[in-house]
DNA sequence: TCAACGATTTTCT
DNA sequence: GAAAATCGTTGAG
C-alpha cells in the first residue's frame, strides 16, 4: 500500500512536509521597502528552469541593499553599466559576477529608478536535487548544495547572460513562488556578511 | 593603461 | 584559520 502523499519527490528535508504555494509572488510584493521584502522572502520558493530541468528550493537567507546611500550597495557608485539593473522594475533579477568566478542573484525592490535589491544568500533544496548535485560536485551533503550566494547560483544554473534582468513574476526561467511565510520567531536578524562598509547594519535575515 | 578590490568558495595548514 | 583561485568594475594616472 502506497502512502497517501504518493507523488514522488526527491526532496530530502523536513521542509517538504510544509504546504507550499506554487503561485509566483506578485509585482506588488517587491514594490515595498527593501527590508520588508528581504524579511518576507524567507520561506518563499526560488525556482529555475533551464533546458527542461526544473530546480526548486526554500529561501533561508537574505540581505537587503538599500540604494545609493547604502555604502555596501553596488548603487553607491551611482548608475553605471554594471549597476543599471538595480534601477530596473521591482520583481526583476539583478545578477552580478564576483571574485572572478561566482554569480550572485538579487530580487530588485521598490520602484523603477530606485536602485535597491535583496541578495538571496541561501536556499534549502526542495526539488531537482540530482541536477543540483551534478552542478555542485564538491558538495558533501545536500544541505550544502545551495547554502551560499555563489553556491545557489551554481546549483540552480543561474548566471548573468541567462538571468540578469529576468522577470521573477511572469518569466518562464527564474521565478519566486509564494511558498509559505515564516513566523518572526523562526527568523533571526544579523549584520550583513562579507562586506567592509556599513558592516554593522542589521540587514541580514536567516531562517532558524 | 593599470592596479586594487570585491555582496565567495574551496582547499590546505 | 589562512590563502588561493580568478576577472569585471572602478577610479586614478
Amino acid at each position: 500500500m502506497r502512502p497517501r502523499t504518493s507523488h514522488h519527490t526527491d526532496a530530502a528535508s523536513p521542509l517538504e512536509a510544509r504546504r507550499l504555494s506554487l503561485r509566483a509572488l506578485p509585482r506588488r510584493f517587491y514594490a515595498r521597502d527593501t527590508e520588508l521584502v528581504a524579511r518576507d522572502l524567507i520561506g518563499r520558493v526560488l525556482e529555475c528552469t533551464r533546458r527542461g530541468v526544473r530546480v526548486r528550493g526554500v529561501i533561508t537567507e537574505t540581505e537587503a541593499y538599500l540604494g545609493e546611500h547604502d555604502p555596501a550597495c553596488h548603487a553607491a557608485v551611482g548608475r553605471t553599466a554594471r549597476t543599471a539593473g538595480l534601477y530596473g522594475p521591482p520583481g526583476t533579477a539583478y545578477v552580478y559576477f564576483i571574485y572572478g568566478m561566482y554569480w550572485c542573484v538579487n530580487a530588485v525592490t521598490r520602484a523603477e529608478g530606485l536602485p535597491s535589491a535583496v541578495l538571496i544568500r541561501g536556499v534549502q533544496p526542495l526539488e531537482g536535487l540530482p541536477a543540483m548535485r551534478r552542478r555542485r560536485p564538491h558538495a558533501r551533503a545536500d544541505a550544502d548544495l545551495a547554502n551560499g550566494p555563489g553556491k545557489l547560483c551554481l546549483a540552480f544554473g543561474i548566471d548573468g547572460p541567462a538571468h540578469h534582468g529576468a522577470d521573477l513574476v511572469r518569466g518562464a526561467g527564474l521565478r519566486i513562488l509564494a511558498g509559505a511565510p515564516v513566523s518572526d520567531a523562526a527568523v533571526t536578524v544579523t549584520p550583513r556578511i562579507g562586506i567592509s562598509k556599513a558592516k554593522d547594519w542589521p540587514l541580514r535575515w536567516v531562517m532558524g
